[in-house]
This record gives structure tokens, C-alpha cells and sequence, in this order.
DNA sequence: CCATCCATGTGAACGCTGTCAAGATGATCT
DNA sequence: AGATCATCTTGACAGCGTTCACATGGATGG
């Protein structure tokens, strides 16, 4: 009955402990190292140390393991947002999109992966976003907060779904190279982060 | 000593006729036909009738080839974006918003060539953009329409800019499987779409 | 306590990809 | 005409995702 949890980088016995696990670690070592370029199955299974045949047993098929590195970062992203959310700041909105839009930025491999996983279609049934909507109802209370009618369940969700779009849009966009003079004028990219943020997310009434 | 350089619109074709342009519009033929995962330098030259080879006579390599697909995209683009202002609504903010994602989902493959060549960072000097630049204006002459201060030149480009990743933000997820339920509660994409948009690129004063 | 099962590993192979070096082709310029 | 040189082909290489037959060894039941 022994259960062997969180073998990161210590023992190899030879049949391996936890190898799905262990897979998504690499890969987030990988895409942390060399991109998401780079972040093929074989990379994965090199990096993990086992042979390009073995994830296989564990994932059906290669954008099935992005699946996961995606669910991971979702959790991940989660986390800083409810973070961001719990630091006392007056503007919960903008609080919460500069945060997401800096988790994109800081990692910007992994969110690549997350969304493009996404785009899939075909594979999304099994929602790879569930961990997300915790992050959705965080905002839902974010724009309460600020004065949107809670009992307007529609205007509600639309309003997530337009700030969730925008920053999703600023995360992409803020890297582009022609924006550059744009964020210098700004005083640096968090200023431009933010003043995209709150122009874009603020509320109406 | 004829040294015709490089131009793009009407260059003396060389030897079998004019490759380049072949290869964009084979590009786009493979792309509407099979999507942008079937998108690669090898299938675009079978489609054109040209060994594997041949393209790196015309570019330097895929993602160059990558980046004229989605000049040319954005050319259509920006075509698309022209032909909404000249129809006369009131909202011509909302009018190009709606535009623009309507482009994107109408050429969803296209639309994702365009972004992840954009994405590349390191191949952005030569700027795939210059023609979404005319997007730029049209859109900054809206706003000043909609009653934003012309002299205010830095609120006016940010303004913009927050407009555009706002639509592109939208642009990309509104395929997204777990919107389905609530775009159906909005009577249709179309509504859904045109209520994110006047949501997010509204003027605040 | 040993035999057996079966999830989990390996290795080799397939067809695909991007890319390059070397050679063939033929239009253009003196 | 002959020379030049951009263009295109051929053939090769490594790396990719994927599949198959086979090896391994820990858990299970007799």
C-alpha cells in the first residue's frame, strides 16, 4: 500500500515512482529553459530521464500532456491572483488584471502553453479551466465590490468575460516590439500594464 | 544591371514565374483547406508544385515564410476594418470592434498566423504590422470622433492600443467551449460579440 | 512462498518535418 | 555566342510524434 508522492528530482528506482508527475515537472523545467519551442514530448521524456515511448503510458497523446502543463499553470495563475486579492488594495479590478497580466509576462512559456492547449476545441470537454473558474468567481465578487448589480446574473458573467477577455489581450500584446516607445512614454511596462488594465476593465454604469 | 529590390506589389517575376507569391497564396489555400496545424513549409510547397526546397530561394526560412502569410493577413485585415467604417453606424468604435473579431473568426487559421508570427519577438523589426498601422489611424479618428481630446496624444494611442488588445482578447476566445452556454443566452454570437465589444471599448471621459 | 498478471518501462521503426549542400536549368547581359 | 547567376531539384540529415513488440518487476492470489 505504499504510495509514493512527490519523487521530484531525488531517487530513481528503476521503475519509476510517480512518472505523470514527474513528466509535468520536467516539462515546466523545459519550457522554463529553452521555451516553448523546444517543448517536445521527446524533450519532456529526455528531460525526465526515460525513453520518448514512456509518456504514452500516462498521457494519450502529446497535446494531452499540455493539457496538463496547462492545467497546472491554470492553478498556478489561480493562486496569484487570490494572492493579489488578498493584499488590501482599493481597486480590486485593476488589482486582479495587473496580476494576471504579470503572471503572463513572468511566465510566458507556460501561458503560451495554456492557451494554446485551449484553442484546441476538440479537447476541451474535460476543461482544463476548472481551476479557472475559482479565478472567475473572484472577479464576479471584485466587480460586486465595485458596484455592478449582483442580482444582474447575466451583466455579471459578461462583464468577467469582457475583463477576462481584455486581459487576456494585454498579457498577449504588452511584448510586442512596436509597443515599445509606448511603454517607455508610460514610465515602464508596469505603468503601461496598468493604465491598460484600468482603462479596460473599469466599470460602468 | 536591372536590380529590381525586392518589392512587394508588382516585381518583375524571374524565372518560372513569381514563386513568392505563389507560395503565400498556396499557403492560404493549405490553410483554409486543413488548418493551421497542417500549415507547414513542406505542404506549402507541394501545394504550389515546387520541390521542398524551393521556398528558401524567397524566404529565409518557415517563419519568414510565416510572417508574409500574415502580412498579407493583415492586409485583409486592415481591408476589412475600412470597409466597416465606410458604412455609416452611429458607434464607430463598436462598428470596427465588431469588424475586427468578425475577421478573426471568419479566418480563424489566418488570424492565428498572424498573431504567432507577430509573437516571434526576435523577427519584429521589419514589422509584419506596418499595414495594421492604418488600422491604428482609423481607429484613433474614431475615437476623436467619439469625443476623446485630439490634443491628448498619449491618452488617444493608449486608448487605442487598449481597444485593440481588447478585441483581440475576444477575438481569440470567443470559440472557447465554456462561453457556448452563455452565448446562447445572448441570442447568438453575433450579440455576444457586439455586447463584449461595447463593453470593453468604451469611451470614458 | 512461488507463480502469475499487468501496469509500466524500453527499443526499433515508420512517416513526417525543417534545413542544407551540391548539382541541374535556363533567362538575361554583354 | 558564351558567361553569369538567380532559381529550382535531388538527396541527405537530425529531430519530431506515434506505434509496435517486447522486457521488467511490484502487487496479487493460490
Amino acid at each position: 500500500m505504499n504510495k509514493p508522492v512527490a519523487v521530484e528530482t531525488e531517487s530513481r528506482p528503476y521503475h519509476h515512482g510517480d512518472l505523470r508527475r514527474a513528466l509535468i515537472l520536467a516539462a515546466e523545467r523545459v519550457l522554463e529553459r529553452e521555451g516553448p519551442q523546444a517543448l517536445s514530448l521527446r524533450a519532456v521524456a529526455r528531460e525526465a530521464g526515460v525513453s520518448p515511448a514512456a509518456p504514452y503510458h500516462h498521457f494519450k497523446d502529446k497535446s494531452d500532456l499540455m493539457l496538463a502543463i496547462a492545467g497546472a499553470g491554470f492553478e498556478a495563475l489561480s493562486d496569484a491572483i487570490r494572492e493579489a486579492v488578498a493584499s488590501d488594495t482599493q481597486d480590486k479590478m485593476t488589482t486582479i488584471g495587473v496580476a494576471y497580466v504579470k503572471f503572463a509576462r513572468a511566465n510566458p512559456a507556460l501561458y503560451r502553453v495554456m492557451y494554446d492547449s485551449s484553442r484546441n476545441e476538440d479537447a476541451m470537454p474535460h476543461a482544463a479551466h476548472e481551476k479557472d473558474d475559482s479565478g472567475m468567481k473572484l472577479v464576479e465578487e471584485a466587480l460586486i465590490r465595485a458596484g455592478v448589480d449582483p442580482r444582474d446574473e447575466l451583466g455579471l458573467k459578461m462583464s468577467c468575460i469582457a475583463a477576462w477577455c481584455s486581459a487576456h489581450g494585454i498579457a498577449e500584446m504588452v511584448g510586442f516590439a512596436q509597443f515599445k516607445p509606448m511603454i517607455e512614454a508610460m514610465g515602464g511596462e508596469e505603468q503601461f500594464i496598468e493604465a491598460l488594465i484600468s482603462r479596460s476593465c473599469r466599470i460602468q454604469e
